[in-house]
DNA sequence: GATGAATGAGGATTCATTCAT
DNA sequence: TATGAATGAATCCTCATTCAT
């Protein structure tokens, strides 16, 4: 249920990972824990869903880039659709990492992150750049470290962050050689 | 104790943060919890303790660039001693700095991050650009998190990786004009 | 839960101090710690809850002085009604009188504890002598401590205690003039 | 030894039950744990010592009335006596009666307790009054419970309470007919 | 379905007591 | 004889999960 999942990322933004209990969540979503595990099997899949929707919001956030991902201006794009992502949720992206360790058998988030990946793949190849696994990893490390620490700054320069983005990424994929 | 102390780094780099209790802790270090106890007033105490050696431990990697921090090659030198302490434990300062956020009143760990900031700002400000605090968490974000990655990739290879962070470094420096 | 509190005050009174843990309560109570927990938000509110029940038990006993605090005969009831009051439940009184020390911010107990030192108030009033809080609490300390002794040695004659008890704070209440 | 009865009163005096660890005992005393256990078969006996020594002080102050158990004074001068006793050391002697039951095979104190009680007798019987042990514990409680209410108000008026003690003393031994 | 009371394993911490030095 | 580091059973409390209604 959409609320549950909801609740979960109020709490983890909020309070944090100490509150972050099964019943905080029933109770901030409005539901009782007896519903709560009717819609999810135990916690860890709440967590899942909750990276689930956020990876999904992501990808809408990178759809221009999608539709030309070899344009020139695909990098720029990609780096403001993540720090515009991250804009609105600065600190759940950041907690959320966090639990990901935790929560047994991610599998089933892996294909929104390929999808990610081979999109960043493409826009990385469109400038030119041989784009193996390491270096998509990096860039993504990279966008990531960039968005939390204005998050957790509280910085609101959308535009500033994301020409922060670009330019580290661009400068890691060139420093691959 | 320092039996206690690596007990604690090697389970909170092993197991992760689900085994990382005080009695796991205590039988890892091959001492009763009543023992840990006396050397420790409590669980927050032994991670602030293991984050304290961990920063004594970059500082000391540090020592040639507190020598010349305004030398040319200073932020090179910077990024190798950065990748070098943190290739030798992957995965434990980034749970380190998951756990940083539980660890009530750290501020005893000041000083030591205080020193490396005002290190990185003397270093920036020898390449000509004014330093302020957000840059600082900038800079020192993405360098962690380059070497996260390429920690969680098992890579071995420090000079290719602190040239990403030399780079990635001086791209993010720039970027703010 | 009132089975929690009535185990807790069958284990003060039998084993006593010692015994008087919260497991030992869920197991007397015939419910686990876990529900015990969700009574209760700690163990000192199931004491504070003990003693709440038999303030209003000793309330209770009081009906017939409350209802003419004034007559000549008042004080006699007084002393009947802690007599009796105490009678039932000999040592739990006392033992409870040592756990009050210990359990934090009983500031709930306290206008239960006001109604019956007023009243006494009031019948000593009614016997011409002024009453101050230190005789009041001279008076309650005598009347308690007569009826710890009693029921130490397991005595059942309520109405040679009662006797006892008004002697005695007559006795009191004259000897400050 | 002296010290670490001493430093146990100390303890239990001031911070109370909670504090009253034997660790804190040693420390008080400024010896430590190893040699405490050497005087000391076990915390009880610690407790137990501290009670011996506060019955023999008392015995002390009883100097007088056991010198001339029947005179017509012995009665007021055993409540002094008791009185000043315990304005010495207010709380402690209200703690000690609540360690006291906590402590296993209290048989070595019984000594001390009979030969006031038999000294109690014989003032009684001094007054026309036959003194069986249930009266004889009666007044010794009342006696105590007067003291341990004005050592709680932190009164330092002795005759005040010692004529308190007498009267009360008084009405409970003609209440019992 | 939905509810929420009940469960109990597990975690942090304390403290009386021991024993090697 | 004195020391104090070491021990571990016992205590309070939390929280994911279940199940009778």
């Amino acid at each position: 249920m959409d609320a549950v999942v909801e609740a979960a990322a109020r709490i983890l933004e909020g309070k944090g990972d100490l509150s972050y209990t099964t019943n905080a969540i029933a109770r901030t979503a409005g539901v009782s824990i007896g519903s709560l595990y009717q819609y999810f099997p135990n916690k860890d899949a709440i967590t899942r869903a909750l990276i689930r929707r956020e990876l999904k919001s992501l990808e809408d956030q990178l759809g221009p880039v999608f539709a030309a991902p070899t344009a020139p201006s695909a990098l720029a794009d990609f780096a403001a659709a993540a720090a515009a992502y991250q804009m609105r949720r600065p600190t759940l992206a950041r907690r959320l990492d966090e639990q990901e360790e935790k929560v047994a058998a991610p599998d089933d988030l892996a294909p929104a992150r390929v999808r990610i990946m081979e999109l960043l793949s493409a826009v990385i190849q469109g400038h030119g750049i041989a784009a193996d696994t390491a270096l998509l990893e990096d860039l993504m490390a990279v966008a990531r470290s960039l968005t939390d620490a204005a998050g957790h700054r509280g910085e609101t320069d959308i535009a500033r962050l994301a020409r922060k983005i670009e330019f580290a990424m661009m400068a890691v994929a060139t420093a691959g050689r």
